[in-house]
DNA sequence: GGGGAGAGATGCCGC
DNA sequence: GCGGCATTTCTCCCC
């Protein structure tokens, strides 16, 4: 099978919006955002039911060139070799596959209406925190979670056993110095909005870099260490707990 | 071709490094930094030649779940169903895919040195900045790049026209206000440290969301409007001009 | 569509 | 490995 068979399978399988993969040796321009160029070498190329693009050398875990859904694509023939010209006119992006050599070609029609469950999000600890103030600290009451402010978003908002407004600001990895700045504008905030001089901050998250945890002092708020739940990882603790007996 | 022949042409591949490519209908389950489930669909897996894999939806950009390289791969044949199990134990993560239905199946060897040449990143406008220091303004003076501080690193350091020490922060997209507490956060660092109460800041953009702007003259900051410079396409630019003649 | 913030962010570089 | 930070970040949610 030669490039000119390739691209007639190619441009078929557009039409037809089917999921192609293809293996190939190629270079390759990208222009948008930045700018990008990629030398010759072989590389597998995903088109999608949708129309987005993603370009993968054999190794590494990211993308090394891609383009959003609703992208176009149009198959030349020019010189002896197969040109991939993808566009997204909304968003002034072109992407140039110059194909030199194709490994192999696969498309077809696949079907997924599946969505994904993810536990132990950023979301979930807010929902812990708002659910189980104590971890808090005792006498910790939540009033609002994702309390909106113009500078921001609260994660959990509520009052200590004294009374005193309080701001948690939620990280579900290690706290580094934005997620500080980050509390730290909320609490200030707060401050201006409500016209109080006390307002305390926790920063809760599993740990925290030494120069947050400084930071953090610095401005006299607090660190609580608390990691996010993962349901799934529990429910399947108990699974097979039950299929022990 | 069943899914024990399949078994054993996976087993192969992964036992010599090859690409694989693997269309197939199957359930997904995570667990490690968070937990995930995804129900039966179809879906292309990507097995690279340093183990990292990549599971695609037919459609949107981003990978529905992925590991990253030095992942061990295993496959089992089990209740008529063909597993693959991927582990990464030092990472303590572990993706289990159930395929129920093999689409199609390539697997070889790829070859790629290639390394991507990108132009038109915050580091090229932050060149940019130092070699051309009047694009900030008449009389400023680049003293240092990447300037070191204990609350992190200073795109570009300076004095301007009056010997005024100047920070300036580059975005290569619109500036926000995460963009203009580390700008503060730089400010306030080299106030302390160096025992001055005169530093400006600068904030050298393409655009800036409102927010950020009222924050950034609430702190005395100033914005500065500039692209980042993309090289590349200058270079196509002036490619395309002497070719029309 | 803009703005704000999380993500299983990833990847790079520096210490 | 940790830390700080850019990314063609991407994606979601809300106004």
């Amino acid at each position: 099978m030669n490039l000119h068979d390739y691209a007639t399978l190619l441009t078929d399988a557009l039409a037809r919006n089917e999921t192609i993969v293809l293996a190939c040796t190629c270079t390759i321009r990208y222009s948008g955002r930045a700018e990008s160029f990629l030398g010759l070498g072989d590389r597998i190329v995903l088109i999608k039911n949708d129309k987005a693009i993603l370009v993968h050398q054999p190794m590494g875990n990211a993308p090394i060139n891609y383009m959003k859904p609703e992208t176009t694509h149009s198959i030349v023939f020019e010189n002896g070799k197969l040109l991939l010209k993808s566009k997204n006119t909304p968003m002034k992006e072109y992407l140039d596959i110059t194909i030199e050599r194709v490994h192999f070609l696969n498309s077809q029609r696949l079907e997924d209406g599946q969505t994904i469950i993810v536990a132990g999000t950023e979301e979930d600890m807010s929902n812990m925190l708002y659910n189980n103030p104590d971890l808090i600290e005792e006498g910790f009451r939540p009033v609002s979670q994702e309390e909106q402010t113009v500078y921001g978003f609260i994660d959990v908002f509520g009052t200590d056993k004294a009374g005193t407004l309080t701001i948690v600001e939620c990280k579900r990895y290690c706290a580094d110095l934005s997620a500080v700045t980050q509390l730290r504008r909320y609490v200030e905030k707060v401050m201006v909005s409500k016209g109080i001089s006390k307002v305390r901050g926790i920063l809760a998250a599993p740990k925290i870099t030494e120069n947050a945890k400084i930071m953090l002092e610095d401005w006299g708020f607090e660190f609580k260490s608390i990691k996010p739940p993962k349901y799934l990882e529990e429910f399947d603790k108990k699974q097979r707990t039950l299929e022990g007996f």
